[in-house]
DNA sequence: CTCTTCAAGACCTCTTGAGGAGTTGTAGCC
DNA sequence: GGCTACAACTCCTCAAGAGGTCTTGAAGAG
């Protein structure tokens, strides 16, 4: 027995698919809508949730419910990663031109905004294991966000955390009051004399929490990346592990492998 | 002015977060859930909808509600390429050791089920782009999913494609009666001469389409990874392009960076 | 001309009520 | 003992209706 609210988000799903109804179109209200189905108007918002959830439609408080507009995404490419080595050594005054998160996205820094929070805490559990280092050594943790200056939801939420003995040797680090990681990780180790040879990155996808949902500003039909990424020095120590939320409608990870020659 | 269903999936939420119900725990009926908050059942059910579309809980009909137990991912490790490529040279009797799909889950070759499908057809505008050719060129298709023989569901959608004329030196590929791409696509390629120098992968997710639901037999709340890899070979042509649909609550994906030495 | 007010139209929440359909364990029949 | 039918409990669908909030544009006041 085919079910109503099936029957018409099938219709509808249908009539966006094949371009009948083009992006930023208004659909019929749902008054409308349940008249033109013989149905009432909750079992119509049932379908309409349910195009909502999968992204194809964006209701609209007073206004009404519209074809969502593909968004283009910004690309992390992991070659930034190689982009701020060869930047880490220069030291931070001469070198305002590119970093790695303007090379990916084509903004400028300028248009990067940064809001930072920081803490000192143990490792506990996962994050130990993760580090190598018995549970209770001292981290530093930082919390940030990433934000385009023009668009109002920032891109990316991040957790960083070092092992404090391993970069104490640079009390600025250690100084709450100024900037935390002043220049990227990568040039703080360096100052510390620590040199990245190796970046590890996990990551999965799920729907967003409330709280994800929020911060990032993602509608209704969205996903957030997880990304769980690890850097191991020369010598195979982990002295880098950060936690980054990224809006799945807004962003495309981009990894290049090389392969060795024949 | 609280919302009722969010009172009430607020409740819930935080009660499996914190720990009281634990995975695989049944929650009270809707019925009983109404009567505790005074609310209808639709606006219970509306609160577990909800907490269902964050992949909290899930509903089974005529049963109940249970937390959702977490799955434990299979990874898909970025050296799968150095990996196939290594062996792609190797004649094919003589390698039924291991692969680059069973080095990443762990699983045996002989776990794998793969279903195939073959097809001739002309590059169209986004084809053509990604190989850099002109609109109407002969490709090769091949839509096919794997599965692990444990489980029912696919663990990916995969659909590949050649450029025709570039494999036409090896009669084999092109016939349908035959398995298509028997071991796999660098192996096959390295029987026209083709040796494939760099893999560029991107990276996007969101929800699942109904199809994709069906196909990946993914449950509310959970999303899907897409992946569109681009292989090169030594002289830098486009020789491989696949798309990957990947179950975003069962895979992990590992990527590593190497960077090069100051 | 500008600002404020208001009404219309849109989506949103919640209720009550009635069935429908999947699952399981039990009582009863053979 | 084994099979069948049923009852109880579950979630699922749909309807009709009342009232709410949000947005916009038009009418009216200044």
């Amino acid at each position: 027995m085919p079910k109503a609210y099936e029957v018409i988000a099938d219709d509808l799903r249908r009539s966006i698919r094949a371009g009948e109804r083009g992006p930023g179109e208004r659909l019929p209200s749902e008054a409308d809508l349940a008249h033109h189905y013989r149905r009432s108007v909750p079992t119509v918002q049932n379908a309409l949730r349910l195009l909502s959830d999968e992204g194809l439609i964006d209701r609209r408080h007073g206004l009404g419910t519209f074809v969502r507009r593909p968004r283009t995404p910004a690309v992390r490419d992991n070659r930034r990663h190689q982009w701020e080595k060869d930047r880490a050594r220069r030291p931070l005054a001469t070198r305002a031109e590119t970093g790695a998160t303007e090379r990916d996205t084509g903004l400028r820094a300028d248009d990067l905004v940064f809001h930072a929070e920081y803490r000192e805490r143990e490792a506990s559990g996962e994050l130990a294991e993760a580090f190598g280092v018995p549970e209770g050594t001292a981290l530093l943790q930082r919390d940030f966000r990433t934000r385009h200056s023009a668009e109002p939801a920032p891109f990316s939420l991040v957790t960083s955390y070092l092992v404090r003995d391993m970069i104490a040797a640079n009390p600025d680090l250690l100084d709450e009051t100024k900037e935390p990681w002043p220049g990227g990780t990568q040039h703080q180790l360096h100052t510390v004399g620590i040199e990245v040879d190796r970046v590890e990155e996990r990551f999965t996808a799920r729907p967003p929490t409330p709280e994800e949902a929020a911060a990032l500003d993602l509608p209704p039909g969205t996903s957030v990346i997880l990304l769980r990424k690890t850097s191991y020095d020369t010598e195979g120590r982990v002295v880098d592990v950060s936690d980054v939320t990224l809006p799945g409608d807004r962003t495309e990870l981009l990894f290049t492998t090389r392969l060795e020659r024949w």
